[in-house]
RNA sequence: CGGGGCGUAGCGCAGGUUGGCAGCGCGCUUGGUUUGGGACCAAGAGGUCGGAGGUUCAAAUCCUCUCGCCCCGACCA
């Protein structure tokens, strides 16, 4: 492609509100345009990063034996009505009414055509198992998009779907996508370490996300250096501390007056924060209605009764730890929590920043595990200014679901080898889900197993996110002069850069160039030409880096003079002077060289 | 949805309190001089000051409403 032509232009500054380097870089250099918020144009560039991650996901995808399809974008309501989507607890699902009236959607994932195309595709074991995968757009209206690429609204995704007649099936499937993953990410030069997830909207059995680790993420990790555990912080297990061996003493009241915080508090009694119980308030929205669609996660603490009603949830953790609120959505089996309001606390008899669980009436009351089993904790007395001592979970008040409900955090014993969890952050490129029957059940996905028997089909879900894929690479690979691509993944091989310096040269160097573009094309070499006769040297250098393809070749008067042009990396400093004849070799000998370092990291398929 | 901030030329910004010709840098166009790390001179083009309403002789500026965007939180395949 010849710069001088080229449908993109840098851009001295970064648009003010972009705050990622990533997203800094990929507007500066050219790659994206935004429209409105997390809705991004991909301009040349971008695109042929994006065709070079899909061709190496299509290639993964080939070879565990997917087979390619296309799902439709627009939706009829009535397929996410069959399986429970539909309702107000998917605010981000995107809905209006054609013309006839008839509910639509915007897809955000394709489970339900999936599910659709099952039923009416398979109707024998014989035809199991099934794996099929589309890139596609899809749209989810985030309440709040950020960071460039990392988060958007409209995005393409590549997600397959496996269909299995039995779990052992859908495990096969499973751990064949667990290794193409790995073989996906490394191939384009973003390690993913796997991770234990929730299930979230998705529903199912088993999940488990991809993450990149940089500290733009928005995941927080716990990883185990010991033995290798590795969780989202939203399902991480933390082995808990021993609580002290002591008798129940007698329950007795302090005034704390000021002391709404733990921290105030433990300060204030010189006690450990340890020592004291804190309550958490949330209100449990309970406005899914109930009906097949939600019976496998019906709930078992909220009486279907009080459906479309809430209930007041009151959850205690030890002081020094804080509420993880997906373990205490799973604790509840609910989908929606938000937290109470200042008069909904009151309302259950408790006092905001005083509160305990001790007496109050017509709340919920979810008690970590820790607590209900601490003796002599510090609690609040649900009076202003006042704390309990010596409160005993049992004796004082009565749990009605003790669970682990606390976040993991840096320096937790690991549950699985008691040494300490640390923290990082993490991009989530991927994930993959066992789903199970819920999807096909809800529509009628039934096969006819060797004995004639209908069953459902048992189905796995995997996905990657193409554009965030190409913004954490942006991520990871950059120095300050700009982007810096992995060779699987760059938008061009070689940056080719003429100095024509007229009047004193002549045209030698714009001619070598000239030359060279062809031959390298004619190779095989993807080449970015900067023949902009209007750009000083200085502005097609710091082009060149900013877009940050691997290679660099610089034609200019001075090295024809030493009797070559100029080749460089992107990653290195140095430059080397290479003959013009031998520079198409030499290139692709340097591009398959770092193709061969890329593909060092990448594990053998299974 | 809660808190905070910002909308003035393609990008980055000033002007706003104190109402009075809409500006600066980069980029863009034309001509000339330059040519190995974001050159220089000269001449230009480009803006319904996000939108609507109001106050006023006069509004980018003051008031009301509204739309959009960003950040933190909440939420999240």
């Amino acid at each position: 492609m010849r710069q001088s032509k080229a449908f993109f232009q840098t851009l001295r500054d970064a648009p003010a509100d972009a705050e990622l380097t990533s997203h800094k870089l990929l507007a500066r250099a050219g790659f994206i345009q935004a429209l409105g918020a997390g809705i991004y144009s991909y301009l040349p560039l971008a695109r042929r990063s994006l065709d070079k991650i899909e061709a190496i996901i299509r290639e993964e995808m080939n070879a565990i034996g997917g087979q390619e399809i296309t799902m439709p974008v627009a939706q009829p309501g009535d397929l996410w009505k069959q399986t429970g989507r539909w309702d107000a607890a998917y605010p981000e699902l995107v809905h209006w009414q054609d013309r006839s009236g008839r509910d639509m959607t915007l897809a955000m994932t394709h489970e339900e055509v999936v599910a659709d195309l099952a039923r009416r595709q398979i109707s024998s074991y014989r035809q199991l198992p099934q794996l099929v995968y589309h890139l596609q757009t899809k749209f989810r209206d985030e309440p709040r998009s950020r960071g460039g690429l990392i988060r958007v609204r409209e995005f393409t995704m590549k997600d397959s779907y496996s269909l299995d007649m039995d779990d052992a099936g859908l495990d096969r499937q499973f751990e064949a996508h667990r290794i193409a993953y790995h073989r996906i990410f490394l191939r384009c030069g973003v390690p993913a370490i796997s991770v234990r997830a929730d299930v979230g909207i998705m529903g199912g059995k088993d999940s488990v996300e991809f993450m990149a680790l940089t500290p733009a993420g928005e995941d927080t990790l716990l990883l185990c250096d010991s033995c290798g555990y590795r969780a989202n912080r939203e399902v991480a297990v933390l082995q808990k501390p021993q609580p002290a061996e002591e008798r129940a003493l007698p329950l007795e009241k302090v005034a704390t007056p000021d002391c709404k915080t733990i921290a105030e508090l433990a300060a204030f009694l010189g006690v450990p924060e340890s020592r004291t119980a804190k309550a958490v308030f949330f209100v449990a929205e309970t406005d899914v209605k109930p009906g097949k669609e939600r019976k496998d996660d019906a709930a078992v603490a909220v009486d279907s009764s009080q459906a479309a009603s809430s209930r007041f949830v009151f959850a205690v953790t030890r002081g020094d730890m804080e509420v993880n609120e997906t373990k205490l959505r799973a604790a509840l089996k609910i989908g929606k929590l938000r937290p109470a309001t200042e008069e909904e606390i009151r309302a259950v008899g408790a006092e905001p920043g005083y509160g305990s669980p001790v007496g109050v009436a017509g709340a919920l009351v979810v008690v970590d595990d820790l607590v209900a089993s601490s003796p002599n904790l510090v609690s609040g007395a649900n009076e202003e200014g006042y704390h309990l001592l010596n409160v005993n979970c049992g004796r004082d008040y009565q749990p009605d679901i003790v669970a682990d409900i606390v976040a993991a955090a840096d320096g937790d014993a690991c549950s699985r080898c008691g040494n300490p969890l640390h923290v990082a952050r993490g991009v989530e490129v991927g994930n993959i889900f066992k789903l199970g029957t819920r999807y096909s059940e809800a529509l009628g996905a039934l096969y006819d197993d060797p004995a004639g028997v209908k069953r459902p089909i048992v189905m796995g879900s995997y996905g990657i996110g193409v554009g965030r894929l190409l913004a954490t690479a942006a991520e990871i690979y950059n120095d300050d002069g700009g982007l810096m691509w992995p060779v699987s993944i760059a938008p061009f091989h070689v940056s080719l850069v003429v100095l024509p310096r007229p009047g004193k040269s002549g045209a030698a160097p714009l001619d070598v160039a000239e030359k060279l573009y062809a031959e390298l094309q004619a190779a095989g070499i993807e080449v970015l030409y900067d023949d902009r006769e209007d750009a000083s040297p200085g502005v097609k250098f710091n082009d060149a880096d900013l877009i940050g393809l691997p290679l660099r070749i610089t034609v200019g008067a001075r090295s024809l003079e030493q009797g070559g042009v100029e080749l460089k990396r992107r990653d290195q400093a140095e430059r080397q002077l290479v003959a013009v004849d031998d520079i198409v070799a030499t290139v692709a000998a340097e591009l398959a060289a770092m193709q061969a370092e890329l593909d060092k990291t990448v594990p053998d398929s299974a």
